[in-house]
DNA sequence: AAATATACATAATTTTCTTATGTATAAAAT
DNA sequence: ATTTTATACATAAGAAAATTATGTATATTT
């Protein structure tokens, strides 16, 4: 049951009703979806779309919840920088793209892992208070 | 002394020559520099940007380096945020504007390092083979 | 005297998201 | 049965936050 009030201009759609319950507690940092993309195709041979963001979901317990504004043009973006192939499959009457790492993607996730584990090393240093170096 | 090839488009200025060891390893991922400042700022009750910047290289060994072009206008958007305080001192001739949290500042600090924390645990999660839930 | 370091600033551009749409099929709930 | 939710793709407008390239000016070091 959805209740909307008068100053939401949100509008209803059939499949889209009022969405109150929108709310933008997006705490992934710009910068990483692509390294967890990366990192998903490493562990898991190929994956679509949806299913990258459920994977994401499920692993950080809701933690990170990836848009789909934000996963199909970086999907998008990595096939055409050849870090990932596409394959189009048909199940029942629809359509997924699986992904895969290319040649050249699998090495390039190795060099953004450990970029981002230094990044995570680096910022866990300067928050930390515990690892405070002062 | 400075090499230059032709095919370099950065003009030599007067104080500014040719910079050819600008190379991009900028591992600040977008969205944490202002948690970054906060941070500092919480630690060393006052401090001014260019200290700021100097700070943040000895800190991390010269692994996060922090712009001006960045740097200033977070400095200036937190302040009109409220978070920040500033006061404009003259050392010798040069001005320097010292920065310092504000009560709301110093409690969005702690937001701020506590999400913070929880990105961090969680991209490790995601990332560090060790800790894979698979 | 020239180069580097200190100290601020901003503008143009790029990257990477968020938010809001749109289309369409399959499954579940009322 | 019909509505809602889930699955599955996509893109466009706008915002946020960097990068890169400037600019000014003083102080210190080479």
């Amino acid at each position: 049951m959805y209740i909307c009030c008068e100053s939401q201009t949100q509008k209803a759609t059939k499949n889209k009703p009022f969405n109150i319950d929108t709310m933008g507690n997006q705490k992934l940092y710009k910068g990483s979806l692509q390294t967890i993309i990366l990192k998903l195709l490493a562990q898991n041979d190929k994956m679509y779309g949806y299913e990258i963001t459920q994977k994401v979901k499920e692993l950080t317990k809701g933690e990170l919840k990836i848009t789909e504004g934000a996963l199909y043009p970086a999907l998008h973006k990595l096939e055409a920088e050849g870090l990932l192939d596409v394959e189009v499959a048909k199940v029942g009457n629809r359509l997924r793209k699986y992904y895969k790492l290319t040649e050249s993607g699998t090495k390039e996730t190795a060099n953004r892992l450990s970029e981002m584990q230094e990044f995570l090393s680096t910022m866990q240093q300067l928050v930390n208070p515990k690892f405070s170096l002062e």
